[in-house]
DNA sequence: AGCCAGGCTCTCG
DNA sequence: CGAGAGCATGGC
């Protein structure tokens, strides 16, 4: 058992509402306000459970799990959960940056302690962001779903089934007719295998990309094959944390920013980039905070 | 039937 | 380099 008293704000269902948006991650449930998922370190395997409890400004968060002995299940919980809840973001830097500007200052209140959530799995955040590519996201998630279940490891919490999601090695060995079956493209079938192998063969190494500045990682990633500046932007923001990234090129971001700064006027990247430079150094919460206020329109309400 | 959906690669100028 | 064509896949 892990108890969290995480620095507020923080609503925790806000935050991790987006799982199950538009349809079923098994490999991140989000049920009746409790969030299920296995987290993985350095091989040990840990499936845990999180539940939230108290206001936005006094939160409290509880983790339980199992596993084997030591200390490490408890710091891979630990560290997931810092992830899954954004605990690292400058909330409180963004919403004084907000208040100044027009579009995001009535976004702040009623989206209050929302927190980007980050992905705890470099290799699973790249996975999915292909998934994603070209598709709406109904579909990206049914078939990355398929890829879950039949290459993840299935666990059972409290009785709620949760995948560990698929090793970069399980991937690497895949066949591209099973990744086809699933309903995969052949393209995007073979960038997946190809990133397994490419991790599984130390020609990359996602975890040392943390280290790198921004540019630097989008260089590297872009270097690899189905991998271009959306995804990898969307990787240092949600991958790494990175605070100031806008992915301009972003189908969701673009139709936001004409949405809400535009009027409902034709936005391109460019212009959404010209934009985006008001939020600097917080790009990546004001784009998180936009697309929140689209994708979460009753909580927008104040509903 | 045809357009859309949170792109990427490849080729040319 | 920057723009443009071509490419796949399924839903509506």
């Amino acid at each position: 058992m892990l108890r969290l008293r995480p620095r507020p704000p923080l609503d925790v269902d806000l935050t991790l509402r987006r799982y199950g948006l538009w349809g079923v991650d098994p490999a991140n449930v989000y049920r009746e306000g409790v969030f299920y998922r296995v987290a993985r370190a350095n091989g040990t395997v840990v499936p845990f459970r999180l539940a939230a409890a108290g206001p936005p400004d006094r939160p409290r968060v509880t983790a339980t799990f199992a596993g084997p002995p030591g200390p490490e299940p408890r710091a891979a919980v630990r560290a997931e959960v810092h992830r899954l809840l954004g605990l690292g973001a400058d909330l409180a830097g963004f919403y004084a940056h907000a208040a100044r500007d027009p579009v995001l200052a009535p976004l702040v209140r009623p989206l209050y302690g929302l927190r980007p959530t980050l992905a705890p799995d470099p290799f699973e955040m790249l996975v999915g962001a292909i998934s994603a590519q070209q598709v709406n996201l109904a579909f990206a998630l049914a078939t990355r779903a398929r890829l879950v279940r039949r290459f993840g490891e299935p666990y059972l919490v409290d009785g709620v089934p949760v995948y560990a999601f698929p090793a970069a090695a399980a991937l690497a060995a895949a066949d591209v007719g099973t990744l086809r079956a699933m309903q995969y493209s052949t393209r995007k079938a073979e960038y997946i295998v190809g990133l397994g192998r490419a991790i599984a063969d130390g020609r990359i190494d996602l975890g040392g990309l943390a280290a790198a500045p921004d540019d630097e990682v989008i260089a590297r990633l872009t270097a690899l094959r189905g991998i271009g500046r959306w995804t990898a932007e969307w990787f240092l923001a949600r991958a790494l944390g990175r605070p100031d990234v806008c992915p301009a090129g972003d189908l969701g971001v673009w139709r936001a920013v004409e949405a809400l700064c535009f009027r409902g006027r034709a936005a391109d990247p460019a212009r959404v980039r010209r934009r985006a430079r008001a939020w600097r150094p917080y790009r990546s919460l004001a784009v998180h905070y936009l697309l929140a206020a689209r994708w979460l329109p009753a909580a927008a309400r104040g509903a």
